[in-house]
RNA sequence: GGAGAGGUGGCCGAGCGGUCGAAGGCGGGGGCUUGCUAAGCCUUUUCUCAGGUUAAAAGCCUGAGACGAGGGUUCAAAUCCCUCCCUCUCCGCCA
């Protein structure tokens, strides 16, 4: 969420320009201001009555200490008490959709941020690795992993639904090394392991951004009002939510394993083969609390741990600035990783690293105390490091033999006690 | 799920119908002091919204609101009543 200024002056033209590179038309902000308006009016009439009441009340209180009557001011309240009710009333539902509208407007893109449509006008920073040259058609992951009896995609089907599935066996171990592989890394970075609740309120809901906006993308109990998480982002940023932190307490590195749930709304028909769009998938999640003015440093840092990470695994991969039309809601500025599939001869996101500013932590009510004493938000930033499903399906691809089997990455070798499966 | 206790400012903790945005302490800021040992003394210190002042911001001024959340009683509620949420203790149930 932003801050009212933005309705204000030279911020309000920001915000405009903001929404339109986004790709929004006019109709959100034009139904923002319509009601800042209105509420404004209904602030000043409610004010001036409050006020004159209380005058009243005060007068009520003085005179009763001398032992005056005060049957006429009495009077004189509760008149002026059945006006102000009902201004009352029509002022809050005012507000109520203010703020709601407000809640929709997504955060300002930095000012690196290439302005553009689409996908299409992402800016690719760099590239790192070689990609696999065979001397047979490579498959697609999923003809191999059925093969291999380590993804089972109709039983994922017959248990509960479409794009869920089973791992099995050593594809249920692999998930696991990849995961604890991960955890391994962020703790080595510096990241400290959280493991959070993987159902969470309607509030946790809307401090990370997802709500109200993206109510239909998420999974929801309606019986205990919960929401199950569609990433360890959402409760991770709660994690200090209505707190005031101490300068020397920042900067906050996390780290979460989370399984992730998503309905995909709107995603019908597409990627539907494979393992690389699911309801259900593992994750494991950075997240940094920082001081406004690091908060940029930190992003290229945080870039650099996921680089590190597929470096390990010697999987190649790109890493694309997101342009304005093509970012998240809450982010100000977002680099995708992608990684290279030779099956499906194209990269895939594998993470999404993103500096929201203050734009959670205004939701979330999370503050720094400056040294000067002064209060301000902090910012927080998350990426992954890293969602299971496209590094496999890379791991797969990249280092499937003729044969059909898997070469496993060195540093997986370990957890699995093989350096094939087959 | 049942019984009880409680939720107050960054923290601790008073207040239990009007003069309370809220005593006191700790912590933070500023200053003074430096013969009674990283001490003492003084002073200051919540946030949000609206309006005014301003080129604008800061600041300042005026008003309103906020003592878990939401309702209610009352001219007036941190204080009384109701509902909900959360924390703690005990009991029950349970991996």
């Amino acid at each position: 969420m932003l801050d009212l200024s933005y309705l204000k002056g030279d911020k309000l033209e920001k915000l405009k320009v903001s929404l339109k590179n986004r790709g929004y038309g006019l109709e959100l902000i034009e139904k923002v201001l319509e009601l800042d308006n209105k509420r404004k009016e209904y602030i000043k009439k409610v004010d001036e009555l409050r006020a004159k009441k209380n005058e009243v009340s005060k007068k009520i209180s003085q005179l009763k200490v001398k032992n005056e009557d005060v049957s006429n001011l009495i009077e004189e309240a509760k008149q002026i008490d059945n006006e102000l009710q009902l201004l009352e009333d029509e002022r809050k539902i005012i507000e109520n959709e203010f703020y709601y509208y407000w809640s929709l407007i997504p955060n300002i893109p930095h000012e690196s941020v290439p302005v553009g449509k689409d996908s299409s006008e992402n800016k690719i920073i760099r590239s790192w690795g070689d990609i696999p040259k065979f001397d047979f058609e490579p498959k697609p992951h999923w003809e191999i992993a059925e093969k291999l009896n380590i993804i089972d995609f109709q039983k994922g089907g017959e248990i509960a639904g479409s794009r869920f599935v089973v791992y099995k066996g050593l594809g249920a171990e692999l998930e696991w090394a990849l995961i604890n592989y991960f955890r391994e890394f962020a703790k080595k970075r510096g990241y400290a392991e959280i493991i959070p609740p993987f159902l969470v309120n309607e509030r946790t809901m809307f401090n990370s951004g997802q709500l109200p906006k993206f109510k239909d993308e998420m999974y929801y109990i309606e019986k205990d009002n919960l929401y199950l998480v569609p990433t360890a982002e959402v409760p991770l940023t709660s994690l200090f939510v209505d707190r005031v932190l101490e300068e020397s307490e920042l900067p906050v590195y996390y780290f979460a394993y989370t399984p992730c749930f998503r309905r995909e709304a709107g995603a019908y028909g597409k990627d539907v083969r494979g393992i690389k769009r699911m309801h259900q998938f593992n994750k494991v999640e950075l997240y940094k609390f920082t001081l406004p003015e690091n908060s940029y440093i930190e992003h290229e840092k945080m870039v650099e741990d996921v680089e590190e990470l597929l470096k390990s695994l010697n999987i190649p991969y790109r890493v694309v600035l997101l342009c304005t039309g093509d970012m998240g809601f809450a982010s100000a500025k977002t680099y995708d990783i992608e990684v290279y599939c030779v099956g499906q001869k194209e990269y895939l996101e594998a993470s999404s690293i993103s500096n929201v500013e203050n734009f959670q932590s205004r939701r979330a009510n999370i503050k720094v105390r400056r040294k000067n004493g002064k209060k301000e938000f902090v910012h927080t930033l998350n990426g992954s490091g890293l969602a299971t499903p496209r590094v496999l399906i890379s791991i797969i691809e990249n280092n499937q033999t003729k044969e059909g089997y898997i070469v496993v990455p060195e540093p997986l070798r370990k957890y699995l006690g093989l350096d094939i499966i087959k």
